[in-house]
DNA sequence: TTTACATTGTGATAACAAACACATAAATTA
DNA sequence: TAATTTATGTGTTTGTTATCACAATGTAAA
């Protein structure tokens, strides 16, 4: 191992060998070597090694990983060792299967706070949070810091939304609405966007 | 423009292009410089060039693109003059957000067939659609093919009703279940995976 | 018509990422 | 204990993508 930047594509490679390393790990295997990793997720095992050795030699030559010690490790690389605080902007099917989802895996992704503008919604209980008025998120003194604003609410609303999380202090957001948002370069952001995925699907399958 | 091997990214990057002219022409603009867009999009303006240019001469020296122009232009590249019939596996919150997305935006993807386990749901209609179970989509002959199959099912049946999919000469998956497919390599497949986003989302946010 | 200016298209270069080849080291076998 | 097998870690090479610099071409003003 070297110090050396770290290429974001491995970082983006890093959740799913989490996943796939705490499912073995719950079927009770012990030791895994790269290729069989490789073939569970269809990537490389080259390209497995690589990933991990920019942040440390974990395997050991002639037997491959400890499970729980890869695993752990990556948890402590993704900084998933703590919990994150998210606050749900829009609670209607994307914010409720997203509660239904992070709720379910208690995945150290934990509810704080839900919001909507619909006041029949406004005041209800899903999986033990209040829905609160979105007039809160702008004035509401969080008793916990958010840590990541999920957006789910309509379009057109998406961009006020944003940056009331961002005044509200949160560094990351993940935008479920098919609109760009122009925030600070400091905020992470991810856009999940059913419509633009579709658009480039389209392309490989109408050329072939 | 020169025959050449067209990148991924660039692909990739056409449907945002795409989406925002189409927002522009309704707001009634006619002429668009590379530089102007890259400020909606936060893509720079050689980016956006080059990209086009892979196509075809769409732009005018001085002047800029015509927006009518090069929106029929992109539809046309990304094949979105035809519409594309649709399935969806698992309707819940899930897949009537989907539902609801699709047909309200009549975007050209048209929602030809939904299907889902659950006997409370099966047969009830959602925005013309009669939910049928599973097992139809085993068996069904469809009148019209289908080009693109939906996953939003429970984690678990995601594999399974892939491969159903497949069978019924689907040529690309969207897969919401944070399950790993393992199709045949003709098959495209996008995952929308909230839970691994929001891993590498936290590596960033907590290295800061 | 000439000059100044705006904007595109593209070859060349730089940055980034994946794949490869192989040195290294542990385990197993003879 | 030597030879063989297995599997990791990494420097180098190859491939891909983004950026840059600038020529080409159009518009508008002098
Ligand atoms: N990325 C994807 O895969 C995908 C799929 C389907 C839908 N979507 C998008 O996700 C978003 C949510 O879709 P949906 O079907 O769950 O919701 P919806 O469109 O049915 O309703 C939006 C919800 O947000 C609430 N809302 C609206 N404005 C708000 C505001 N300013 N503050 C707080 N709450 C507000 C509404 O009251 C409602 O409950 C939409 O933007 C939709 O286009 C994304
Ligand atoms: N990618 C994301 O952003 C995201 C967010 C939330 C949830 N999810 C995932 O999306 C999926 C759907 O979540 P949800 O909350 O909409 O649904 P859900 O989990 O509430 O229910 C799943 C639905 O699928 C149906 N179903 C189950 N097995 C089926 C089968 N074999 N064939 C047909 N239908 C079947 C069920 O009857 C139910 O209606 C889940 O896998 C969930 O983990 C993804």
């Amino acid at each position: 191992m070297k110090e050396q930047k770290i290429p974001k594509e491995t970082i983006k490679r890093l959740p799913l060998y989490y996943r796939c390393l705490n499912r073995l790990v719950v079927l009770g295997k012990d030791t895994l070597s790269s290729t069989e990793l490789s073939e569970y997720l269809g990537i490389k095992p080259t390209q497995i090694r690589k990933d991990l050795s920019y942040f440390g030699d974990f395997g050991t030559r002639g037997v491959g990983y400890d499970l729980r010690k890869l695993f752990k490790e990556i948890e402590s690389i993704l900084n998933l060792e703590r919990s994150w605080n998210i606050a749900i902007a829009g609670v209607s099917n994307i914010g409720c299967a997203i509660m239904d989802l992070l709720d379910f895996n208690h995945s150290g992704f934990n509810i704080v706070a839900a919001f909507d503008s619909d006041n029949r919604v406004v005041g209800s209980n899903i999986y033990g949070i209040t829905i609160q008025d979105l007039d809160n998120l702008k004035e509401c003194t969080a008793d916990e810091p958010i840590d990541i604003g999920i957006i789910a609410v309509d379009p057109v609303d998406a961009r006020e939304v944003a940056n009331c999380l961002v005044d509200k202090g949160v560094k990351g957001i993940v935008n479920f609405a098919p609109t760009l948002l122009n925030l600070p370069k400091e905020i992470e952001v991810v856009q999940m966007d059913l419509t633009s995925e579709l658009g480039w699907l389209v392309f490989y399958i109408g050329h072939r």
